[in-house]
DNA sequence: TTTT
DNA sequence: TTTT
């Protein structure tokens, strides 16, 4: 039973976080990362993108929807989680990422956001936050890892 | 375009490794992996198992195949990559693990390896090598991102 | 502005865990890892060890306290920190690890725990963690990170 | 034996790249990473700030040469090195990070280089690594990891 | 469903 | 298809 799951990827959004809250109150949302890896294939390089589900949890859920949108370039630690459901009788499952952090990344700031900031004890560091837009924000541990249950029926899955 | 794709697990074999070699002559094995999280539901603790299948390839694959069985306990550096093929007019995808690098871990050696093994510069230290079993390889950079490229339709996959 | 900051380390204890209390009574405990790397010097493969302090906070301290001894294997994720200081108007530093997890690897369980065991809600699975003594630990997140700041003069660095 | 040893980091360069060469002709390159963590300390987060020396070998160093300058904002994946040198009969020893990737992240791109860059297998997509000037290299394996082994006595140290 |  |  010993184990380790860590994953850490750096990548753009493929689309805006879409942001909900479940019955408890807590905030999640989900974000769709476009990874581009350089990868050898037999012997030449090629491109190849690996598109992964991110979910976010709590307060790092809320940064990620005020801050973060299409194309915006973000740091996601977090871990793999198998997603199962049914579906016409059929057993699905589905890998994705649930993300213990974000950092996000200056390269493509889109819009900027604007208002807001931060709040509470979250926020980074002084002046130069505002300037580069870049933070680090984790969720407490006691909402990381979840909060929700509700094995995502998405039935829109597009695979 | 910045991007990073990472990923480090420790884990159990779900199952033996299963070798093969691609015309070029390159080894790959799959191997399933059981990573067993405690993570926070809520308010409280369960446990959690995510299935993750992994490719190893070249040198790193073949060793897998020698050394490793069903409940072997490993741990995988990789990255993570979206498989995609086509099954009844449908897309599918499915994220699994490629290997960089992959370390015996003391835990369940299982029947034992038994014969030779190692052989030219993978092996690893001295005698304690027989020991433990616990032995790090990677395959050179060349192979270790794949080599072939057939995205397996898998026609029994199981969900 | 953005950052980020992760080092995952398996390796065997150099010496048995010291544990202490500070003052608010957050438990502390330093523990020395050996890592065993074979890297490439040149053109030969040569074992190259490296000796890295760490510290564990919290519940990890004292479950690292309980379960480990010299010679233990054990996984650790954590950040790097520098601990820095005066000695002779010298100003000296160096780097550490500070753990937020810590994953207990069969291979040299060593004299075996013994008593105790777990407690709380930290204990992991059912019966097997007597058999094995393999868990995860981590602090809560508001342990994990400090409390205490002294940095150890550690006159007696052994290497 | 089992061992793994593994560190990610991204900060801003604490001064511009240092290229040499070692006397069989690769190129090794010498990096100071400042890495600001947001950490918490007793009850209030402080931010914290560690400087990490970082070595790159081959292409990587080259590449990091010619496109990081002091203030760059870099991904990093290598792993901890003890350094061991003697000074005034006394053993002394720091602990550093050889980079087996590195990740330009746009941030502060500083005066973007210019010229040429690229070259040979190692450039990354097409045209737009001149517009980003964040493109991802590692070195091939058999330079990864050393070749040169002295140790920087660094009696300027700036901590 | 895909981002740069 | 699941391991401990």
């Amino acid at each position: 039973m010993a184990s380790y799951n860590r994953v850490i990827l750096v990548g753009n959004l493929t689309r805006d976080p879409e942001l909900r809250y479940i019955p408890s109150g807590t905030a999640v949302s989900e974000i769709g990362l476009a990874v581009n890896d350089r990868v050898k294939k037999g012997d030449q390089w090629v491109d190849e993108t690996t598109f992964v589900d991110v979910t976010l949890w709590a307060r790092t859920a809320e940064v990620a929807n005020e801050y973060l949108s299409k194309g915006s370039s973000v740091l996601i630690e977090g871990r793999l989680k198998l997603d199962s459901w049914e579906k016409d009788g059929q057993k699905r499952s589905k890998l994705r990422v649930v993300a213990d952090k974000m950092q996000m990344l200056g390269g493509r700031s889109g819009g900027g956001s604007g208002g807001g900031g931060g709040g509470g004890g979250a926020s980074r560091g002084g002046g130069y936050s505002q300037q580069s837009g870049g933070d680090e924000y984790s969720a407490p541990a006691s909402y990381s890892q979840g909060g929700a249950s509700a094995p995502p029926p998405e039935d829109d899955i597009p695979f």
